[in-house]
DNA sequence: CTTTTTGTTCGGTTTGTTCCGAACTAATAA
DNA sequence: TTATTAGTTCGGAACAAACCGAACAAAAAG
């Protein structure tokens, strides 16, 4: 499936996941409710029991998939555990947060050297200003869409 | 100076910088319109002139950094880009656009899939009109920023 | 009790990254 | 001409990441 692929090399970047790693989650996206077992990913993706092993049992302790089994069948099923998406939110937050607390404390450097600097080798500030009210912008957008999901699950 | 390290870890993993790279680029950021000379940032960073030279050459091809020189002076001082700004900004838009179109065609696989597939085994494809919504609103956002600091650009 | 199924763990190889030192170049200064 | 300044280029060391195979474990099946 081309598709894995394609996915995965997406995951790979956006979730900084290892090749195989990326390539297991994105076929378990794929499967859906189903679920994947140990052995069509071994097969279907082409690695080692060891590799596939491990990344499993790593992205199990990210909290990216859970698993499901059924009653006289040893074998777990892995599908997307359903708070993937809201800890993804979550992350990106995050990092817009992080993002607009280094923006403040160069902001309040530069404020400081300015005051002792000849007036031609000031820092502008405003970037700081206009790229902190963006992160606020894209921080609501984000949240907008984290209550939508939420009521979406509610409903469900 | 201690906000280098912490500027230079936060480029490292935002800009997907090796660790001295980041430092140098931090370095710059903080020195300002002065600019940085490529010796400043062996003694300063404890860095090898290779390493210095090399990474420098890497942030030039990136667009990030730009020299300027003086007469009778044959150092470069090296300033951020101006552009660097706009080319983040354009850098995060394209990767939104990457992200939209994944989604458009999983919805799209999935839309299939749900065709041939028994009702409980269906895909859930809401999520994916959500997030696209959600794209969206963040790109409008980041789109207002870039249109503001475009004018500002041209005030000075 | 032996075999099969369903994995896990460990050691090692391969591959890739990051940085350094030494040798080099090209321009200016003495 | 020789020395110094300002950098570049190349080879390799040191480390880290990604994957594999072989041996192992634990439970169920035969």
């Amino acid at each position: 499936m081309g598709l894995v692929e394609k996915l995965g090399v997406h995951l790979e970047d956006r979730e900084q996941l290892a090749p195989v790693a990326a390539r297991i989650l994105a076929y378990i996206i794929l499967t859906g409710k189903k679920g994947s077992t140990f052995d069509d990913m071994v097969t279907i993706l082409c690695a080692s029991k060891s590799t596939i092993s491990t990344h499993l049992n790593h992205l199990k302790d990210l909290h990216k998939i859970v698993y499901f089994t059924k009653t006289g069948d040893r074998k777990k099923y892995f599908i997307i555990n359903r708070d993937m998406v809201f800890h993804h939110i979550d992350d990106m937050m995050q990092k817009w947060k992080e993002e607009r607390d280094i923006h403040l404390e160069l902001k309040e450097y530069k404020e400081k050297i300015n005051t002792i600097e000849s007036e031609n080798e000031k820092f502008d500030l405003t970037f700081h200003d206009d790229y902190i009210k963006f992160i606020d912008g894209a921080t609501s957008s984000i949240e907008e869409l984290r209550n939508k999901l939420t009521n979406n699950k509610l409903d469900i």
